[in-house]
DNA sequence: ACTTTATATGCGCATATACTCATATACTTG
DNA sequence: CAAGTATATGAGTATATGCGCATATAAAGT
């Protein structure tokens, strides 16, 4: 049972070197705020220009800007440039499975925490 | 192409609420610190202590303590008290998938990086 | 009861980062 | 070229949080 898991490449006997986990922990922090995955939720229907998203968010349109900057510097978005637009949209095909996954995390946690209220 | 994915939670019809979105954004924190993910990467082969962990990772006491109550609140791990000791295991079985996909993603925007650098 | 051992926590500091405001840059049109 | 529009960015501020130090709490042994 102590044996624990098998796995791709946390588990893995080699453990992660410190600037891999810096990398790992990056990616977590990207995704770690509230409006970018806002963002992300609206790029799941689709491309979008930064001014649709200032309008759908209700964010202003710097603090839009510097989101999408962030969210495609690590490479979870492809930025597309078209005249005066910019359009955005969702690279990375992990990014809808790592939010299933932690949806579905967050809702076991909450029915463990009631559960463990009832008894 | 634009119609997009679909998606049980995050890519639903109804968007998330500010207070859902919240939650997702503070799992996504917790996981954030390289020193939890070294702890993690620990937990993964099997129960530990606090003491082993502090061993394992060369981490203060104080600062693996913290780090510790983190991820037990967040629900990642659980805690069982015996005698002196404290032994923390990981309880949720998300873990390691969420960890798996991350570091594939990285992997995969590495290579994408190489491939733009070489033309 | 006192001491030792294992873990948790209050406090202060340093740093990171999200946000706003103003402005710069890039592109289009008249 | 001037004006207008869409996006990006520099500066300043406020908040959050990781870390170290010291200490508190809890359990076990003498």
């Amino acid at each position: 049972m102590s044996s624990g898991y098998s796995n791709y490449c946390m588990a893995k006997k080699a453990p992660l070197t410190d600037a891999t986990l810096e990398l790992v922990a990056r990616r977590f922090a990207v995704l770690a705020e509230p409006m970018r995955l806002r963002l992300v939720q609206a790029l799941f229907e689709g491309e979008r220009s930064v001014n649709e998203l200032v309008a759908i968010t209700g964010g202003t349109q710097a603090n839009i800007s510097r989101h999408l900057q962030t969210l495609a510097h690590s490479g979870m978005l492809s930025r597309r440039k078209a005249g005066l637009q910019v359009f955005y949209s969702v690279s990375d095909p992990t990014l809808i499975k790592l939010c299933e996954l932690v949806c579905g995390s967050i809702e076991n946690h909450a029915q463990r925490q009631v559960k463990a209220f009832g008894r």
